[in-house]
DNA sequence: CGAACAATGTCAACAAGGCTGTCCTATCCT
DNA sequence: AGGATAGGACAGCCTTGTTGACATTGTTCG
């Protein structure tokens, strides 16, 4: 009875299994990011775009419509930070802005065609890594994916989820 | 039968669903990252360092006795890049250089006490926020989590995982 | 109506962490 | 001896985040 014999060193083994699954997690989530991001880099580097970009557009993409300010709050930075992007996309065709109806300080920001165009040339290039990942994993996989994902985000973070998928 | 009277909108249907399946994976990529990486924001901020020195932290932590190259290899980043991270890291204590046993051109890395004790803070803020998403979505789903991932990232990054699990 | 507040934009300066290019030293291997 | 390799160092650039201050326009409320 090894268990009764040596309790602790059982709760030693617990505490290691668990650390070095966390441990694992923390692999995972670097490579896993680094190489699904890395996905559309290459042409986003050609178009002398970066992944604040590629971001923008796919929020954007996303909620079109959205305001300023439903921007910032997903992306969490500072406007400063998001205006730079944001002009260069505008100048470039890429998005566009449109008095908000109910209140005319918002600006309501959507794709253009050449933003749409865009946007799913980047989508496409993620697609295919993401599907083949999907493919190997399986359906029952791909749920599992989602409910940790979910779980490590924060409350807006998955509220936003909530939102956009009642779409 | 309304697959065969319409089976162009069915088909319609089924790229709908999987795309959407993709975009929400983006999303998830986006905010789980943030906020996993956001866990330990807060402490390596007072101590002046970045997420560069924690990723340093963590590679070196997990193969102690690692060299320069190695982790060069790893983060993909540039050695010039590496320097001033590892540089600054040696200059505060966290990590040590010994000559190769049998190469003397190369620096083994290794985690000081010092270098360990943060390390661990730094885990421990991110276990957090991991165990409480593995408690919520179970152990079933954390294989499928895992099986996604490892999807995600190119064989380099998997052989790398493989050769640590077996440690 | 007018004052306060809100949404957005803009200018300036700074920091972190990537990048390139070049050159150097010490060591290894043939 | 001489070329290849591991690593370090210096210089400068770019992207993308930051803070702080201020301007403009539109909304809301007393």
């Amino acid at each position: 009875m090894p268990d009764l014999a040596d309790p602790r060193g059982a709760g030693h083994a617990h505490l290691f299994l668990r650390e070095e699954q966390i441990r694992l997690a923390q692999d995972l989530m670097f490579f896993a990011y680094r190489d699904f991001t890395g996905a559309a880099d290459k042409l986003l580097d050609e178009l002398g775009l970066g992944r604040a970009h590629h971001r923008a557009l796919h929020f954007i993409g996303r909620s079109p419509g959205m305001t300023v300010g439903d921007l910032l709050g997903i992306l969490r930075i500072t406007k400063q930070s998001l205006a730079r992007v944001l002009s260069a996309l505008i100048d470039s065709g890429y998005v566009q802005q449109l008095p908000g109806r109910s209140d005319r300080r918002q600006r309501l920001l959507s794709l253009t065609p050449a933003g749409l165009a865009l946007e799913r040339q980047l989508f496409d290039r993620q697609r295919e890594v993401l599907s083949l990942a999907y493919r190997e994993a399986g359906a029952p996989a791909i749920e599992g994916f989602r409910r940790v994902m979910r779980g490590v985000m924060d409350a807006d973070a998955r509220a936003y989820l909530d939102q956009a998928e009642r779409r």
